[in-house]
DNA sequence: TTCCGACAGTGGGGTCGCAAT
DNA sequence: ATTGCGACCCCACTATCGGAA
């Protein structure tokens, strides 16, 4: 198959806006690949879906900078491009950059205009053609005439989408019915909807069990006998660099299990460490040294699959009855709400959050007890409630956005008051991060105009301003930065509303952002850097 | 007819290891 | 030794489509 017909099929997908359409072409491409010579499926399905068919190529938005003109003629295959592209995610060593750059430049000097578009689009990740993973599981079930159900259920169990593509399409929906969950593979995780407030979250769930939410790295682990697999939510396998949950997991009383939980860094005092101490943990190779400096602890939450039984089809209720028969030592504190109509219930759910608040955790999780395991999806079944903290900041900078954004200002530059000048002249500000999140289209065309007006001086993608615009900016926290000039940034942040009727004189101050940065002192005592400051919001 | 679930898009902060400088 | 980059970890939110209510 040539690479043009791809090129072709996403170029006519990005143009169409109906999702049925955009479904329709896919499904003819895929019909395509899979009827054409040699076995093009897998990789035209992962391309379709907007990613490489490697998990990782070594590429990105800098071996694409300096793209050569391109060619006339259509003239490489799937198979050519996708052989390339094994190569450069081989390489490895002295030189490999190099020889990376020059497997980059080389496809697309061969390439014509609209393959590399859709070579930069698979490189950088952002083919940006309204269709991604989530329709290209509609598509090969109409490509493959099997109902989506059973394309659904086979990519949960199996967690490969060019896998269970190729199978739909050679197979059918015999094929389709071979994947199985299996203990040693990964498998999609059940994922949490957000809600602002406790009683919202109730309101979604029904009868539920109010967990604590764990501020750490998503693990789903595997066990058979002495053989333990650890992946992250993104199915990365991270076995070797978790030693501790590879021993917690031998120590189940379930000799054949798979396992939902999260890992955690702890302090001296038990309390939880910040995420930024986790998330370094688990990603040293260094293991030895890790533990010994930040060992981890491990909290499971739910249970997939207990020696030869599979729950997922199971209440929630039931798998957790389950669960802490397995690992009773392991299990997540949680707090059952049998009806949430009743308030007086609901006050004590209410109390347990505010427990967990103290504790140090980000905040609940509030899971249905009747629902049953939905991996991959985000529905109703699980909804996570956590603390919203608000200041009013200054906009110091602006910039121009992409896609959809492009021609607008986006992504805010915001800063603090700093009075006392510890960062700058006093009565200056302090950067703590940007943000481009929670703004409408209509907050987009007011924020872009009112900008210009402020506009001092312009970069490529940088608008600088007169620091006068005050936007009132939710986030979850404030953590430290290596990279602001504060120490500080806020983590999460998003704009709540533009504030132009107040003045930039009375927005808040670098002092009570640090008020709100929680530090875990020597002795594992918690304070706020400074004062007390105004918690929720 | 209106509502709501699922998706894609638009990027945020931090951290590591590795190759290049 | 430092810097730049890719690949991860954690994400929030809006617009849109299309089926459900």
């Amino acid at each position: 198959m040539l690479l043009s017909e791809i090129a072709a099929a996403s170029e006519a997908v990005a143009a169409a806006s109906a999702r049925r359409d955009k479904i329709a072409l896919l499904a003819t491409c895929l019909r395509q690949a899979a009827a054409g010579p040699g076995a093009d499926a897998p990789v035209v399905a992962a391309w379709l879906s907007g990613r490489t068919f490697q998990r990782r190529t070594g590429l990105g938005w800098a071996s694409l900078r300096s793209a050569p003109p391109p060619a006339q003629q259509p003239t490489l295959t799937v198979r050519e491009v996708d052989d390339a592209l094994a190569r450069a995610s081989l390489l490895t060593g002295p030189g490999s950059a190099t020889e990376r750059q020059i497997i980059v430049t080389s496809l697309l000097a061969t390439a014509t205009a609209p393959e590399q578009r859709l070579l930069t689009g698979l490189i950088s990740g952002e083919l940006r053609q309204g269709a991604a993973a989530g329709l290209l599981v509609d598509a090969v079930a109409s490509a493959a005439a099997v109902p989506l159900a059973s394309v659904r259920r086979a990519l949960a169990v199996h967690g490969d989408l060019p896998d269970v593509a190729a199978a739909a399409l050679e197979g059918g929906a015999s094929a389709l019915a071979a994947f199985q969950l299996s203990v040693g593979r990964a498998l999609a995780p059940m994922l949490a909807a957000p809600a602002p407030e406790l009683d919202a979250a109730l309101a979604k769930t029904g009868p539920a069990g109010v967990e604590w939410k764990l501020d750490g790295v998503r693990v789903q682990i595997h066990r058979q006998g002495d053989e333990v697999a650890v992946f992250t939510r993104t199915l990365d396998d991270i076995t070797a660099r978790v030693p501790e949950v590879v021993e917690a997991a031998r120590g189940l009383t379930a000799g054949t299990t798979i396992m939902d939980g999260e890992v955690l860094a702890t302090t001296a005092t038990g309390r939880p460490a910040p995420f930024q101490v986790t998330s370094a943990r688990v990603a040293r190779r260094d293991v030895e040294k890790g533990r010994a400096a930040t060992p981890l602890s491990l909290t499971l939450f739910d249970t997939l699959h207990v020696d030869g039984d599979d729950l997922i089809d199971l209440p929630g209720s039931a798998r957790r009855a389950r669960l802490e028969a397995a690992a009773p030592h392991l299990v997540v504190p949680r707090h059952l709400v049998e009806d949430p109509s009743d308030a007086a219930e609901v006050a004590r759910a209410q109390a347990f959050s505010a427990d967990t608040l103290a504790r140090g955790h980000e905040g609940v999780v509030v899971k249905s007890l009747a629902a049953t395991y939905t991996m991959g999806r985000r529905g109703a079944g699980w909804v996570k409630v956590k603390p919203r903290i608000t200041l009013d900041l200054v906009v110091l900078a602006a910039e121009w956005g992409h896609g959809r954004r492009t021609g607008r200002l986006s992504n805010l530059h915001l800063g603090a008051r700093d009075p006392e000048g510890e960062y700058g002249p006093p009565g200056g500000f302090v950067m703590l991060g940007k943000t481009f999140k929670g703004l409408t289209d209509q907050m987009l065309a007011w924020q872009t105009e009112r900008l210009r007006e402020l506009a001092e001086r312009e970069s490529t993608w940088v608008v600088h301003v007169r620091p006068e615009l005050v936007v009132e900016i939710a986030f979850d926290g404030v953590q430290r930065s290596p990279r602001y000039p504060a120490g500080l940034a806020l983590r999460f942040a998003r704009v709540l509303a533009h504030r132009p009727d107040k003045p930039a004189a009375q927005a808040d101050t670098i002092t009570t952002v640090r008020a709100h940065h929680v530090v875990e002192e020597e002795d594992g005592a918690v304070t706020a850097h400074g004062s007390e400051g105004t918690e929720q919001g």
